[in-house]
DNA sequence: TAATAAAGTTAGTTTAGACTAACTAATAAT
DNA sequence: ATTATTAGTTAGTCTAAACTAACTTTATTA
């Protein structure tokens, strides 16, 4: 049976969502949420990916990628954000742009191909939005990054990550001038709504909780 | 209704056969021929792209493109063309290997990463098999090109064209050190096969017919 | 001009992957 | 412990795009 464009997203959603549980581990409807698909449709597809030897799964428990499965997984993700670095650094793509089109990208079949873009950028580490990219092997190590809403007053950080699945995010946060790799002191939180008032390259800034959620750093 | 990728295969495949064409209208059953599909299925994606007003088409009759389905087909190809330009020039890809990748990457949707990428590779005309890239606009001047059987004896012209449509003709080619821009000049054919001694680049060399039908020149 | 060949169409099937509606199992709350 | 809620499954339908087999038109040629 063939590898579809479809199973791929399958895949790497799996992989996605694995890392964010504690178990390794995915529920059906939260499967299906995350790709929008009924949970109808993603139970038959899942039912598909068992019988392809992608992951382990018994009716009514939860789903866990096989090695065969987390294999082609790193694979597209590789891609993805391999493409992505394309773009941001070569094409001048924005921040926010990047995603749709590597998306389409990901599905593209060629290991020269995407040895060879990997050589053009000069083997990078991080994709534009600060994610880990696997190397050749599909070894990649899992960068120290906490969102930004769980420091305390006082600490000075680094920028290391943002969340990529809101264009408004990125479109704000590159707005306000805050770029990858940029210090950051916590000046101030407000509890009553998780605000906090940020400095960065001479500039203080108002955040949002919801948006220091979605902005990762480590402790320098 | 979605333009698919199957569409603009169909649709870019109708563009190619009707510039081998007289009157500019492809049949049925070499449409099916020419995309390796039965002439049944042919049939119903055609009657398919008429709703769509893709093409002119009455039953039992020839297909014809409208303006708005060779701008599609002009599109994709265009697309085609620049990624194959640049696989053979920034990806280290050989003339051979080119177009397989490029099948896949002419259907990425983004405006924008393809006039980039005409940008980066500074506005190419020509492939790397020597077919010239429409513009942005779909404007494209229809370069002369004659195939090699069809010169005579003496006759000295530039090696402007290859079909790309055989591997095994492409790896020849490049292995006997043709290539497009070549200076060759016809020293002999051999009416009884229609095989011709060449030379160029200080090298002579025997092709067969059906080699010098699939190389273009112009004389010079 | 009639017979044959070639070209094109129609009908009916298949597969992948989506959907809704209705059902069942597992978990949480009273 | 029973009920209510949430999670997951099954059955049946839909669409796109392919297929084969059988049929119909158009073109060719004796």
């Amino acid at each position: 049976m063939e590898i579809t464009i479809n199973i791929e997203h399958y895949l790497k959603a799996l992989f996605q969502l694995k890392n964010k549980s504690v178990d390794g581990k995915v529920g059906m409807n939260q499967l299906a949420d995350y790709l929008s698909i009924s949970p109808a449709s993603t139970s038959n597809m899942v039912r598909k990916l068992r019988e392809m030897e992608f992951v382990h799964f018994k009716k009514y428990g939860k789903i866990e990628l096989t090695n065969k499965g987390e294999k082609i997984a790193i694979k597209v993700i590789r891609k993805h954000r391999l493409w992505e670095t394309f773009l941001y650094e070569q094409m001048k793509f924005t921040w926010d742009e990047v995603h749709e089109v590597a998306h389409q990208l990901e599905h593209i079949k060629s290991e020269k191909l995407i040895n060879e873009l990997d050589r053009l950028l000069a083997y990078p580490t991080v994709d534009p939005h600060g994610d880990i990219i696997p190397d050749k092997n599909g070894n990649f190590i899992k960068q120290s990054k906490t969102p930004l809403s769980q420091f305390k007053e006082g600490d000075i950080c680094k920028f290391v990550a943002v969340n990529h699945h809101s264009n408004q995010l990125l479109k704000y946060i590159s707005q306000i001038g805050l770029n990858l790799g940029c210090h950051i002191k916590i000046l101030e939180i407000r509890q009553f709504d998780g605000s906090m008032l940020i400095s960065f390259k001479k500039t203080k800034e108002n955040i949002s909780q919801k948006i220091a959620e979605n902005i990762f750093a480590e402790l320098i």
